[in-house]
DNA sequence: ATGTATACGTACCGATCGGTAACATTGTCA
DNA sequence: TGACAATGTTACCGATCGGTACGTATACAT
């Protein structure tokens, strides 16, 4: 279930009502074939033929491709933390269970027969340049990934916090990759047992 | 040290001398920009100006873009093992003491400045179309070294070689990618330090 | 010197890239 | 009805994409 929230603050929020319909259909075919095939991959002419407008209409709504491009990232952004926050609400006062829980969640993500990865960290890969918009977008949300899983491993009482939220955060990245490398019966699919594993002999004694 | 041995076992094995010199200039520019700024990024023009050649050369020596991409991945693929062997041959009979030497040179890669990840990862999500001549040289390296992690997990006497060979692979895929998206302290400072704790907790007792 | 093979360069191809100018059409609310 | 905003249409831009037709330079053997 892809985009159906706002479009962007600054659009949305205009008086609350009727925002422009093309930015949404642009911004969800965009997210799909982005995701999907990569950025680089995908050309704004194809983006306006599956969308059903045209190209002026995109840049109407989007300053260019690059900021498309960051529009589509800042929403998988969205649906990251809400996946996130899901499976810790789903264990409250307890990280331990808040992190097996979620990597139980993208290790069976990543058993999808087309399983493409995290977009995010596939945008850093697309767009090495610092600086680049897609690129910050991507950078962000791997920076608050690190801040909150470190925060969990203390809060499990963890020998060396930052080490293990660290050790966590590679075996996502991990799982994240490998996942769209290996197919079905990667290595990902043992993320969840392997973080178990991790954390068990990260605990104080 | 970039790409000094021979260009393509079908060049250069010809008649045992004098292969085209502008085949591995060629390979030798594309090597570099390929892998610094990605596959997609760079324009053969760019690939035969920097190189000082034209674009015949290169259609002669290579039959299309993506076949140069394959050739660049699979030089990448040789000194990849050559690497990967030399760490394993520092401790003999020790496959633990083989994985932390091996871990702590990745981890110490990926602090330089401008580390930029693993070639082959990068390709693989540059690429995700099944089939794709730099894809299938990607998928194929990757093969192999979960073959030799699961492996090595076993020479070590864990309980469940698979899993640790897997969560060893988890953790190098993680490190390479987070060493691109972090740079200078991030998290793939330790992957030497967790993939130890893992060890630690996955053998038998 | 002349044939033959190989490597290289000039100049070009059609297609696509991201992006825009100018104008016509629609729907909505006053 | 009039005004305005959103969208559509058509046609175009210069740059770059991957790839090639074709002539030329060099080397070596006869």
């Amino acid at each position: 279930m892809p985009a159906d929230k706002n479009i962007e603050l600054t659009i949305s929020d205009r008086h609350a009502s009727a925002p422009p319909k093309a930015a949404k259909k642009i911004l969800d075919v965009a997210y799909d074939l982005f995701y999907r095939r990569g950025i680089r991959a995908i050309g704004v002419d194809e983006i306006v033929k599956r969308a059903g407008v045209t190209k002026p209409s995109l840049y109407r709504s989007f300053p260019s491709k690059d900021e498309l491009a960051a529009s589509y990232l800042r929403q998988y952004d969205r649906e990251y933390w809400e996946r996130f926050d899901e499976a810790v609400a789903a264990h409250p006062g307890d990280p331990r269970a808040q992190i097996i829980a979620l990597l139980t969640r993208v290790g069976k993500r990543t058993q999808k027969p087309d399983y493409r990865g995290c977009g995010m960290t596939n945008a850093a890969v697309e767009y090495p340049e610092r600086g680049h918009p897609a690129r910050v977008v991507s950078e962000d949300n791997k920076q608050e990934l690190r801040r909150r899983l470190r925060a969990m491993a203390a809060a499990m009482g963890a020998q060396d916090p930052d080490t293990l939220g660290d050790g966590l955060l590679l075996l996502i990245e991990g799982a994240y990759i490998s996942g769209q490398l290996f197919g079905l019966g990667g290595p990902a699919q043992s993320v969840a047992r392997n973080a178990d594993l991790l954390i068990e002999a990260s605990l104080k004694k």
